[in-house]
DNA sequence: GTCTATACGGCGATAGAC
DNA sequence: GTCTATCGCCGTATAGAC
């Protein structure tokens, strides 16, 4: 499919290099085809950023169902997973200056965000060290985002980082029915 | 000078937009003069890298000599002003597939972060809270980023994350002999 | 409706004229 | 040192084949 053409170029070598030229090959066909679906490279880029969102999302949905107790572990590994923290990170640069694109990651991110904050908030998440659960979700999206981008432009890591926030998420967020560590948990 | 019109044009429309014709244009000339100073588009953007960090760095050195017993909230509010936070997000964006500007950014950012390193170990920040120093580095530095970084790409913020990180920093380097608050600081 | 072919102006980069 | 000419990319628009 030509989305993920896109992704695949995006990932690769950055969206400047997501022509019609270049999509167009990497799926067989003639560029003036995939003009005509997209055309523009903005409306190109639009669905894109939708198709991502959309089966994060979903996915994002999933575990929470899954383990209503701990979000914030959940959305912690949601946000490390996503191979969209190269993507996403990618979209967010796009969306910098390109103004139709940015109201569409604006759009997807604040859907997203309301389901982070609902689950947060039904766990009452963060309450005990008075942190409101909007910042929770900030960092626990935020922080992965960060280190990825880092590594993207380079930068040496220790990976400490993770350590050290994993440490504070069980913190605001003990683990209590999950598997045992070191003794198990009583109920 | 060429560089200043580089930032201008990054900060208003993205890195996408620097392009021979439009830097000659910001400054006056014609485009093969700025090709004769900037052989290629990386040279060009490898010069604006490498004065923006510069000018940070320099910035950065003199805020930590003048609060040698608060590294942690100095690098807070240095990450916040940077005019670069939007900027050097950018470059980021920019080194993220093109291998010659990621080497610079990392080239400098390791400076940087040695620097801040410095002042956090040589001021024990953290030790308490068992946090590494280096980890501490890349929140201060990081957060504001992202908060950058989705401002730029339309999201509400409320301003909240702000409040609830300064309330940690305080925690890990407890305001002592800076302007009183409530009531003045016994020594 | 789907798809191809082609033309236009703008781009980075190179070579070379003054 | 400064600038022009040129080349092969690009996005986009359009005309038209099936």
């Amino acid at each position: 499919m030509m989305l993920d053409t896109v992704e695949r170029l995006m990932a690769t070598e950055g969206y400047a290099s997501v022509s019609y030229r270049a999509v167009a090959a990497g799926v067989g066909v003639t560029a003036g085809l995939v003009q005509y679906y997209f055309p523009t490279l903005d409306e190109l880029f639009e669905a894109a950023v939708r198709r991502r969102a959309d089966e994060n999302l979903e996915r994002l949905v999933a575990a929470l169902a899954a383990r209503p107790d701990e979000p914030l572990h959940v959305l912690w590994e949601a946000s490390q997973d996503e191979a969209s923290s190269v993507l996403m990170t990618e979209f967010l640069a796009l969306g910098n200056h390109r103004k139709t694109i940015r109201a569409v990651i604006a759009e997807v991110s604040e859907r997203a965000r309301q389901v982070q904050l609902a689950a947060l908030k039904a766990a009452g998440t963060g309450r005990a060290r008075r942190i409101p659960p909007e910042d929770l979700a900030f960092l626990v999206n935020g922080i992965p985002k960060i280190e990825a981008l880092e590594v993207g432009a380079g930068l040496a890591t220790t990976g400490s980082i993770r350590k050290t926030c994993l440490r504070f998420l069980d913190e605001l967020e003990p683990p209590r029915r999950r598997a045992p560590r070191s003794r198990p948990a009583k109920g």
